[in-house]
DNA sequence: GTATTTATCTGTACGATACACCTAGGTAGA
DNA sequence: TCTACCTAGGTGTATCGTACAGATAAATAC
């Protein structure tokens, strides 16, 4: 039964890689967003504009690390950076219409990837793959969360 | 149908941060082996000694990454560059005692941590997890190559 | 023995992230 | 209301992991 949890460990860890190099030297995913800006963005369509603070909680990222993100997706036109009208230290971040469309661009290129790399599985097993795996990341959020 | 594959897509995207995050600020993995010298000696145990482009090519890295990862390695006493007797230009790489016992702590530090994760899983599914994220790997591998 | 290929290394760059610290704006209690 | 603290965000700096382009040295081919 170690045995398995060793599989699953670095399995996990070879995925990692593979998933990395996947997005970086891919042709398919050439001018999509890149991971942070497709995170960020998902989380801002999914709970609409919020906070630099807000969002790093939500990200589980430092808010350093997402205030730049959110410069650098300023400067590329892909959100709106505001001052906070209730809260004068704060600055609210909303997704522009480009950030929206790169947003489902990089949506279907993904998917796209994924339906080439899934095209000889069941649907059974695609189901099974994507229910371990948000099974799989609740955990481990909820163990990253009580340390 | 194309939902699942969204799905699967969006969880791998956040297992690489929440995997990632678990091994940068989680204190349980603290003193181990980072992601490459990790992988890179867990190759060498299960190839035995190699040159910097054989390991390159098995661990789908740049030679140059491997050069530098290799580098660090031997500074810090878990592998020994040698040059190649039978060719000259190369350089074989072999792991030391110490990169032994550094890669088995690193892998039993890191089954604790799944073992965690994992805690309230089924044997089954947990099987079920190990066999799914293989195949993942070996067809997002086979996808990387093609191209 | 010159031209070409190959193995490795070096210079440089980028993406993603954290931590420590700074500043401006808010809040609370004397 | 004034002072002391708190909070949101931003900057400086550092780390890891990686790639690409180009340099160098050794081997091979003709």
């Amino acid at each position: 039964m170690n045995d398995v949890i060793a599989r699953v460990e670095s399995e996990v860890a070879m995925l990692l890689r593979l998933a990395d190099r996947n997005r970086r030297t891919g042709d398919a995913l050439e001018h999509t967003l890149d991971r942070s800006a497709y995170l960020l963005l998902g989380r801002l369509t999914a709970g609409g504009a919020a906070n630099v603070n807000a969002l790093a909680r939500q990200l589980r990222l430092d808010p350093s690390t997402v205030t730049r993100q959110v410069l650098a997706m300023e400067v590329e036109g892909l959100v709106l950076r505001v001052r906070d009208p209730q809260d004068g230290r704060g600055t609210v971040v909303t997704a522009t219409g480009p950030g929206l469309a790169a947003l489902a661009a990089t949506r279907a290129a993904r998917a796209q990837v994924y339906a080439d790399v899934l095209t000889d599985w069941s649907d059974a097993d695609r189901g099974n793959l994507a229910d371990l795996l948000g099974r799989l990341n609740r955990d481990l959020d909820a163990r990253a969360r009580r340390t």
